[in-house]
DNA sequence: GCGCCGTCGGTGACTAAGTCACGCCCGCGG
DNA sequence: CCGCGGGCGTGACTTAGTCACCGACGGCGC
């Protein structure tokens, strides 16, 4: 589904009450002319196709290398982000090194605690880093908010992309107060691990995504290997009984 | 507990261009009539006066005694919820009964899960009880999505609202991870004091708050009495050295 | 007053989790 | 060959959470 008539629908994007520059930079720039992402976007399904096209016509496909910091403290960002491909893994640091991993954002979903930095609050908590090589689009301020009043689907996919974010926090939240961590660890295990069943990650890795400390992962991967669910090696594990693993997982 | 009905579905704001603001009584319930609530709410300063007054008109201000539960699980909103007086107090439970709470919305707050429930997502984790008798402005699901169609201002507010609510449940990750109860508990006492130094909670209110056993706290208020920093009763608590607990609170 | 009962809190013994200090092994570059 | 740094193992210890049980207080009916 080729949008390249979007020029001819004029009045597609023009902001209305802020009337703050939305970013018409000449000729349309970055590299998503022509193509339509908003296939990869179940939540975008809903759009009307001027909606669509506008959406197109005024946001960028950006690439971004694995390690990119997108956003953290003292780093604010200047668009909303629509993944087209790769994961982002947001975090809390805090004093000290030791981390959590808050959520990822994967393919097809958005980044939103970016929006509500941009439009509502100041003193970000979390840093998103890029986990793969992303593909993104970068959809500035003044579009986003122009998408905001003109199409309702696209304000049911935002709110629904907060909710999501705001539960996958407070399941954190429920996971570090009350669930064991070696539940926790087996979770992690699986959801981490390669198709192969294998994973190549440091058990430090490890402890900063569940928020714990090495010595804790080590000591739970030994059991872990005692009893026979999975095989280690440097900064290498392989499961050996994922099915004994998933059932621990369910506690 | 008056159960608000929705009336006025579909039709947008009839911006009222006619007398002052406060003035329509037409067929809208509820004793939110003639009075501009909305000058209790800081980041509502800024919207239209037109603006202003529909949503007068079209929402209702409804008083809910304390305990009343006002979301949770299998409890969906209908309003989005703009708190006048009193204070919500938001909090997960767990199977097993522990609770931890998220957050609280006080006056001039609004509650945002109720809008992520309402048009995003299904599935609520947590559950919202007002603490106090709360009285506070019903806006229905039709006029909050006008709303957010017609003023930039009043997107602002939400937007706020969300990353207010999101920074405040990375805090509570921060500090159930990070932070020693200890600590925490001294910061709770302070938060929960009432002017006079004193607070009536139970051991196992205090537990419920932060997440933890009822022994634990039991036994960190004894270490602080040995101190002489609290003095304790039956179901009450009296802060004898305030200054050492804002001291231990700022770790 | 008396006894009943539910809530509140105290306690000891135990397990789980996190902290601290140290030391080993491996791979790699000089 | 050596040194070095990342990754891991380990023991000893502290802190937090769990379990079982009991006693103390306060309200209430009588």
């Amino acid at each position: 589904m080729t949008m390249v008539d979007n020029m001819s629908r004029g009045t597609a994007f023009r902001t209305s009450g802020s009337g703050a520059a939305a970013g018409r930079r000449g000729g349309v720039a970055g590299d998503a002319e022509g193509t339509d992402w908003t296939a990869g976007f179940p939540g975008l399904a809903s759009l009307g196709p001027e909606v669509r096209a506008g959406l197109v016509a005024h946001s960028r496909l950006a690439s971004l290398p694995a390690g990119t910091v997108i956003f953290g403290p003292g780093k604010a960002p200047e668009n909303l982000l629509l993944l087209v491909e790769g994961s982002v893994r947001v975090q809390q640091t805090a004093e000290g090194g030791r981390e959590v991993v808050l959520y990822r954002v994967g393919a097809g979903e958005s980044c939103v605690l970016t929006t509500a930095c941009l439009l509502g609050y100041e003193g970000y908590p979390a840093e998103g880093i890029a986990e793969t090589e992303v593909r993104a689009v970068m959809v500035p301020r003044g579009a986003f908010e122009d998408l905001i009043v003109r199409s309702a689907a696209f304000r049911r996919f935002v709110f629904a992309a907060y909710a999501r974010r705001i539960t996958d926090l407070i399941r954190v939240i429920d996971d570090i107060a009350f669930r064991r961590i070696d539940v926790r660890l087996s979770q992690r295990l699986l959801d981490l691990a390669e198709a192969d069943g294998t994973l190549r990650v440091t058990h430090q890795e490890l402890a900063l995504e569940l928020g714990t400390a090495r010595e804790v992962v080590s000591r739970q991967l030994h059991e872990f290997q005692r009893r026979g669910w999975v095989a280690l090696g440097r900064a290498q594990i392989r499961l050996v009984e994922p099915s004994a693993l998933r059932r621990l997982a369910r506690e």
